[in-house]
DNA sequence: CTGAAAGCGCTTACAG
DNA sequence: CTGAAAGCGCTTACAG
């Protein structure tokens, strides 16, 4: 089959080629009448503009990319990534635009991913995820002149790039006081990748929130594995002044430390409370179901998605703000067993 | 920054645009000492041909595509997509193939997508996914003359397009055979969607060893909700003679099945075993831990990969076969409570 | 083995 | 308001 293209819609028209990439592009330079007329004739002849045409002639690529810089072993543990993706999409659709993703082992072939795009100009802006501490992505973003969005970060400035944060502050405070009104005083905190700034970012505001009410809390970092989040589990309920309360870095681990709390003959929540971050189907389909931080991870992809279709457009984005996760409570938290 | 072109590397090495592009491509027509200095050139410059240009030229892409066509309540639900999407990934990044993913609502709007895509010249064969009994995808793809692999469906013909398939009946049968053989006598099937192919598939090896074996077998069809499995697993088991051992489709209804089975007070494997398919981090960290098939998802997507690049590049590529999930056997099966 | 040239299908100043 | 033409950066016959 023969793809139809404006040579084609032209001569059916009666017009030049130009006019054709006039009318379709809703540039002025034809008349009404005529817009109309090859509008029609390219809706009748199924025309789609060649994107290598059209990204070749200097305008977009059409295309926006997303690495997602995961080891194997833990991809595709959390669901997050396929809403986001999910919501990042329900934006670009309208434009036509496409997302391209890429799956790589580590942070080295990320920014090689980067610099390949650029020079093959395959996409005309990225969504970063997982915002670091001293991000080395940063820098290369900015010598390329990529458009590019920030994801998973703070407020915190990093040159010129736009971003768009959520509060993972203020759902920590929410958590502890829920939990500090059922009774508990000892926490605990089943941490993720400490160089990652929204992990910096829970952390503190656990300290602060804890330190200011003279309480105690222990953190244990982890690569948000399954294993690991057992493993810190297990650790943080066997120091001496053992934690009665845990909050978990994502669901996975969550489930993973609540299983560990069931094989080694604890109840939950008799005597461990557990909540997870970022509510998902996992944690409503356990026994018992999760008391856990909700966001909107769809719309929050839709953000992102408008922000980085605004920087490509030119305009100034700076500093978007998503929507602040919520707390669910469920059967995982409960008062403390008396002692 | 400026991107390299060919016409630098030309300029550079003193050469024309044309010969610059036979060293690149290993095309004859260029003295071996030549193509080394150009290719040194090339490397030194950080040049990256221009996707749009190359795409322009008549040549390819270096693009495939994959359309998610579910709605937006079950995408996430499982881990299969990602680690599917990482397989792929894999064998194409040698190639410098991108993947573009599409997350669509219904069937329609993926139709419509082939289409476009097919139009726009964006990519170069597509994946797909969940073939159905009666597929509208397949007459489309043939008349457009669109490359592309099928998966998740059975052997059976389908035109001229290629395809990876799974051995949906086999599984099965292990399966009821490791429950029979713990004195199981009653089965039940938490199905997914009846129109795939896979979900025949299995169906059909279900109701052939229990008829082979005189055995009664019940089934629900789902949407692979974590609702519908528990109500799936809740009407099951309030048959008048109720099976004593279930099989799900994927694992969310399976961990679902056992929530509903907890908080109706029946144990697992005391009162009901479980057995789910495509076994996942998810059923590992349950409590009881899922007797599960597994497959290794990411080769899967490999060879659905490296078949579409076969195809992509003219080769025959016919029916392949990925392997063949095997059973792996957990905490949640064992013999029936005698009654 | 190498160079000059046409062409892919668009977009966009530039004349009329 | 419209047409003719150049150009994006490659690939690929076609001459030499």
């Amino acid at each position: 089959v023969q793809r139809p293209t404006i040579a084609d819609i032209a001569r059916l028209a009666g017009v030049s080629k130009g006019a054709v990439s006039y009318a379709l592009n809703g540039q002025p330079g034809v008349s009404a009448a005529t817009r109309e007329r090859i509008q029609e004739i390219a809706q009748a002849i199924g025309w789609n503009a060649n994107s290598a045409a059209r990204a070749l002639s200097g305008s977009l690529a059409g295309a926006v990319g997303m690495v997602l810089a995961r080891p194997a072993r833990t991809l595709g543990v959390e669901s997050f990534f396929m809403q986001f993706i999910s919501g990042i999409e329900a934006e670009l659709a309208p434009g036509r635009v496409a997302l391209v993703v890429q799956v790589v082992e580590d942070h080295e072939a990320e920014i090689a991913t980067y610099r390949r795009w650029w020079g093959e100009r395959r996409i005309d802006g990225v969504i970063v995820a997982d915002v670091r501490t001293h991000d080395t992505r940063i820098p290369l973003l900015e010598e390329l002149g990529l458009p590019a969005v920030l994801t998973g970060g703070a407020t915190s400035h990093h040159g010129s790039i736009a971003r768009v944060w959520v509060d993972n502050a203020a759902p920590v405070r929410v958590a502890l006081r829920h939990l500090h009104g059922l009774g508990h005083r000892r926490f605990g905190r089943v941490a993720g990748l400490p160089e990652l700034e929204h992990t910096a970012m829970r952390g503190e505001a656990f300290d602060e929130w804890l330190g200011e009410h003279d309480l105690t809390g222990l953190t244990r970092y982890t690569d948000y594995s399954p294993e690991e989040g057992a493993a810190a589990t297990r650790a943080l309920l066997a120091e001496d002044v053992a934690p009665t309360a845990l909050l978990y870095d994502n669901d996975v681990m969550a489930v993973a430390g609540m299983t560990a709390c069931h094989e080694d003959g604890l109840r939950v929540p008799g005597d461990v409370s557990i909540v997870a971050w970022d509510d998902s189907v996992l944690c409503r389909i356990v026994h018992p179901g999760l008391t856990a931080m909700r966001r909107d991870i769809a719309a929050y992809g839709a953000v992102v998605a408008r922000t980085l279709l605004d920087v490509v457009d030119g305009h100034r984005a700076d500093a978007r703000q998503a929507a602040t996760p919520q707390l669910v409570v469920r059967a995982s938290t409960a008062p403390p067993a008396t002692t």
